[in-house]
DNA sequence: TCCCAGGGTAGTC
DNA sequence: GACTACCATGGG
């Protein structure tokens, strides 16, 4: 077992894992259980410092972006004009965009559309429990992501049985589409930003959403701006918005924050959704 | 009972 | 291109 130690000013685990970017994490003695396709870590904060301590020391270094800047973005946030985003920088700041798998990311938030956050995380859960593979760490027992071919294996009616509503249709459709071998999730990697998003759009349901969502949170594209009813409500109520098009609030926001994007989409959505917790 | 959730598709114009 | 009915499911 190996043991990463990072300073946590700008890595808090709890706000990284509660954001909304990841759905398969739990909460471990002082800390959490983090799950990503087929391998997992132990994640804690003690004094000072995040502590990680898993297996592949390289996939989970780069999975928490600890290469990463966020002084910088974090200063950035809090030089904007809009008081919305210096608070939720200000609040958020030990928020870190995973380098999550794309695979996971592409199935994952197919799932997520117009859904809420706990179910989602309970119809994935589901999944890896029927079709992914048993596996331990620290004497805990949890199931790995199902990759597509095995995904591919089982047709709607399955997925229906696991809740997923009419969802179901577009997992099995795309778990084929990528067994055929026509669609590869690896070569989307060279493309431009917008060239990748336009090639997910190909995918059946996965709109502009779920495709900056998986650009942001597989790909790493943080000039990627997503857009959901609560960036929408934030939009209209502390921005001031007047756009109604979905595509134009996105383009606004875009040309605001730039390569920022994505981590300042991210304070955001977690300090909006932070507003209406119980 | 209606409204909402990390929206998208297919049909119409 | 823009607009809209409809899509499962569960919680408030």
């Amino acid at each position: 077992m190996k043991t990463i130690e990072f300073d946590s000013t700008y890595f808090n685990i709890k706000d990284t894992l509660d954001c909304g970017q990841i759905f398969r994490y739990k909460p471990y003695k002082d800390g959490y259980l983090v799950f990503s396709r087929d391998t997992a870590c132990y994640v804690y904060t003690k004094d000072d410092k995040t502590v990680i301590q898993c297996e592949d020391e390289e996939y989970f270094k780069k999975y928490f972006d600890l290469d990463t800047d966020y002084l910088k973005i974090n200063d950035f946030a809090l030089s904007s004009p809009h008081n919305i985003v210096k608070t939720s920088a200000t609040q958020a700041k030990g928020v870190r965009i995973l380098r999550q798998d794309s695979e996971e990311m592409l199935f994952s938030f197919i799932i997520s559309q117009n859904n809420m956050i706990p179910r989602i995380k309970a119809i994935i859960e589901r999944t890896c429990e029927a079709l992914g593979e048993e596996k331990y760490f620290y004497g805990e027992k949890y199931y790995t992501f199902p990759s597509f071919e095995v995904l591919a294996k089982y047709d709607a009616e399955f997925y229906k049985k696991l809740g997923y509503g009419y969802r179901a249709e577009y997992i099995s459709e795309v778990a084929n589409v990528l067994g055929k071998g026509d669609f590869n999730l690896k070569k989307l990697e060279n493309l431009k930003t917008f060239e990748l998003k336009k090639s997910l759009l190909t995918l059946k349901g996965v709109g502009p959403k779920v495709a900056d969502c998986i650009s942001l949170f597989g790909y790493h594209r943080t000039d990627s701006f997503p857009v959901d009813t609560w960036i929408e409500k934030l939009y209209y109520e502390d921005f001031g918005g007047t756009l109604k098009d979905r595509k134009k609030i996105t383009e606004y926001f875009l040309n605001e924050f730039g390569d920022y994007s994505g981590y300042i989409q991210q304070y955001v959505f977690y300090y909006k959704r932070s507003l209406s917790d119980d």
